[in-house]
DNA sequence: TTTACTGCAAACCGTTTGCAGTTCC
DNA sequence: GGAACTGCAAACGGTTTGCAGTAAA
């Protein structure tokens, strides 16, 4: 069973055909679809599941903090990957993202002096480039 | 003159009363203004713009290198200040958005071995946390 | 048996587009 | 004069919502 679906049955996550086949879909390294993707490699299991579910499903796992929302381009795109501090690196010309994982804390490069009286809790990191397909090297 | 309409001035861009107002609407720092903002206050000063020029100018603005897009939340927000690398503080209770200025490089941040053969350009950082109002400190 | 989830379809919101009319250079 | 910009309104894509029916615990 998919380590995304171990922790929500523990969480007492009620459990129904559709929500097990949204976690099953998104479970996974480097993963991050769109609602739609979900959707249609939701349906190829389950034909009658309809986008609302998926969408419900998708927001309850965001809430849960079982699943990070990133909000790269049009489409919010959805990670597993949220029990391990990431960031991620993006294919300007494909959309590929690759998670990556920071050396240190991250927040440590913000000084005192420029954070505005700000109390800082969480930074966001994508870096872009191109992947070695569309490099062309 | 704001600084940005000089600039644009300075490239041909052409102009007109419509163009003018976004552009002095955008200027200025640590703004961020949404589409729908900048299409507000440019009413305020030009009753019949419309929103597909708002659009348009936003857009070209944006090609131009002039100014940033920034996909934050649900409306994209538009960041004047494209000529000096910056991050950005947000508030994650009242939205608001501050430019910050990073100490070193960050792309030194991701080391070759978690590049996964990607040319990385460039990197966008936002840190989250509360400001001193939201704070209530 | 009760509470919560599902599917449908319409609504919603930010953004884009086609086109006739107008303006800049 | 001619290319480019403007305003209108309709279309669009992703997301949310209301509600009647269904299924998990």
């Amino acid at each position: 069973m998919s380590d995304l679906l171990k922790r929500l049955r523990g969480r007492g996550w009620r459990m129904t055909a559709q929500r097990r086949v949204v976690a099953e879909v998104l479970d996974g390294e480097h993963v991050h679809l769109t609602a739609d993707e979900v959707l249609a490699r939701a349906t190829t299991r389950l034909p009658e599941i309809s986008r609302a579910t998926v969408y419900n499903a998708l927001g309850e796992l965001v809430t849960l903090g079982e699943v990070l929302e990133i909000a790269d381009g049009r489409a919010r795109r959805y990670d597993p990957n949220a029990h391990r501090p990431h960031q991620h690196l993006t294919c300007s010309v494909c959309g590929d993202i690759r998670d990556v994982h920071p050396a240190g804390d991250p927040l440590a490069a913000l000084p005192a002096s420029e954070r505005y009286g700000f109390v800082v809790s969480g930074v966001e990191i994508t870096y872009r480039g191109l992947c070695p397909t569309c490099a062309g090297t």
